[in-house]
DNA sequence: ATTAAAAATGTGCTCGAGCACATAAATAAA
DNA sequence: TTTATTTATGTGCTCGAGCACATTTTTAAT
């Protein structure tokens, strides 16, 4: 019933378990004949280290970094902050000591900056938000050959160095967004909007366009047209004025960004006309938009649960050897003005 | 940086660590003096006890039974077993003992004898699968009053009673279906196809279905027809040849159960007629005809990481006072032809 | 055979919480 | 005041792994 200890196969051997840890560690010192008899008794039982007693003697404590774009710049990170903390106060009870970096999610240098003084603290592993593809690689497989643990979440690289990621499937939310759009709409015009402050590295955007068209392409009938718009957040006021005078048979938008509320703001004053709005992100603004209805539906990427599983998992694996998952996908969660208040806590 | 220790209380206060600890369980034999002494030091630091030192000494041996159905009654739950034994190895290092008790799907009162022989048996936890709605209400009523720790996953009881599930989001699961068969699919008559030894209590069928029908209803043209089928899988190749000959527009069949290989047996030797086949689960011969083109999607309940995170959950709670999730719902998992080889493995 | 060096083996402490038991201090009874 | 009794406080062991150091045994050299 119980395991096996160190003491109990040494007792079976007829050694001490000093000679005991020396095999099990092989580290020499062990005259073949005691050899010989530990092995066999380890053969014979089915030796498992006690990892809770291990864990207390190493008595090590663990600094987990977090690199994370500064939820000031850009309030879609804030509940990751709330999920942070919440590991951190669960975390502490296993010497686990976890400590966030903020970066400028609209400067790639500010992200290799920030990396750099974290990297100065030399953490036992680090958690980070891969914003910028290129960077994010370079920056994962220095922490490789430093033999440093990462992990990502909310974007996801699809590379084999990556170790670990937490989020969603971002090209399976582009078809859930699609066949939203889908169900609102009979025919006409939809616009894919990419707003953000930069674009160029943000695969993600890309990627959830590509599931967009990809549901629409598997339709045999061809009932819409598409036309993607890129607006920095700044001037979206104007170019979306412009845009929506341009085309009248504009009937959808999707917002491959937390950013929707910025779209919604132009479209709600227009009195005459109803857009099909949907978007990503619980944000104060976008539920506002969402209960007035200006805003469809929005796909709730559950931020925060990404982060906090994100430090989780690197936690098990430093303190318990827990093998950690490749790639854990959180739900798609569908939103409107119907179960928007499920999910606000 | 590190975590303060009862020994660095005990200095602090300037007592013995006996005295800290009486007063941390507050189990009395403590002077005034001694008491305050302590309270100041307890209210200007934060104490945390060592999760990891607890658990060493409290060297408990914690049992977990799992309750599920036979799977060599149905193969569905072959993966849960293999998902069992993953957690049953990992977690043995933390002196847990996994035990696994079938019972017959198509018996209640299977279910109810069987868990009568586990209960005998007072485990520390039990997960167990709900199959019976009313039955495992009650199974679960009775674990909390005898302060049983319990779990369920795969089907999901929404009852407050309830104090964790992992799985799938059943409804929602529907919907994806439906999407699934509108794409397909452009006009005519789909059936939903129950196809079970037992319906009457298998509540999961009725949510899936809700899903389905939830998802047309939200559609202005109504391009389609329904039809509920209930059969049993004794007799599935009769009634279902009768329906197919009964119903000439049949152009889509949604099947409830991971039964829908045996519906694809029947329409895969019907040449002049091609059913737009959704079912669920990835069962070697629902494999088999998805391969084939006979089932065109299946959707993925991964039964193996649902038993496998169950376990985790009650394990954490267990030995680390750890908060259950009260609901984890895993991915909604499409899968065709293209992409099957990447969940098998 | 005696001593020196090397190799093998065993002992005992650590980590932090928790509890049994021993000791010390305070109070009550004589 | 002395002794008995209650109450408070401190000490030391446990859990299992892991490692430093002491001790014992074996082998080599004189």
């Amino acid at each position: 019933m119980k395991n096996y200890t160190i003491k109990d196969i040494a007792k079976l051997a007829g050694v001490s378990k000093g000679t005991v840890d020396r095999v099990l560690h092989n580290r020499g010192k062990v005259s073949k004949k005691a050899l010989d008899k530990i092995n066999v008794v380890l053969s014979e039982i089915d030796y498992k280290p006690n990892l809770i007693a291990r864990t207390l003697k190493n008595n090590k404590i663990y600094r987990i970094c977090i690199l994370l774009p500064d939820p000031h710049l850009d309030p879609y990170w804030l509940p990751c902050v709330v999920g942070i903390n919440e590991a951190k106060t669960e975390f502490s009870s296993f010497n686990v000591v976890i400590e966030s970096y903020f970066f400028d999610p609209a400067s790639t240098s500010s992200f290799i900056d920030i990396n750099e003084s974290l990297l100065k603290t030399s953490p036992d592993a680090v958690l980070l938000v891969p914003l910028f593809y290129k960077e994010a690689l370079d920056i994962i497989d220095n922490y490789n050959s430093l033999g440093i643990i990462s992990g990502t979440f909310n974007n996801q690289l699809k590379s084999r160095i990556v170790n670990s990621f937490v989020g969603q499937d971002l090209f399976q939310s582009g078809r859930v967004a699609a066949s939203l759009l889908d169900l609102l709409l009979n025919e006409g015009l939809i616009a894919i909007v990419h707003i953000d402050e930069e674009f160029e590295n943000a695969q993600h955007m890309q990627e959830k366009e590509k599931g967009f068209r990809n549901y629409f392409s598997e339709s045999t009938i061809q009932k819409f047209e598409f036309v993607t718009l890129n607006i920095k957040s700044a001037d979206a006021q104007k170019n979306l004025t412009d845009f929506l005078n341009k085309h009248d048979n504009l009937k959808g938008l999707f917002v491959t960004t937390s950013k929707s509320y910025q779209i919604a703001e132009v479209i709600s004053k227009i009195d005459d006309k109803d857009y099909a709005l949907v978007g990503y992100d619980l944000l104060k603004q976008n539920i506002n938009y969402l209960q007035k209805k200006t805003i469809k539906f929005l796909i709730h990427q559950n931020p925060k649960k990404q982060a906090y599983m994100g430090v989780s998992l690197l936690v098990e694996h430093l303190i318990f050897e827990k093998k950690i998952s490749k790639e854990v996908l959180l739900p798609l969660y569908i939103i409107n003005a119907e179960n928007v208040k499920d999910y606000l806590n």
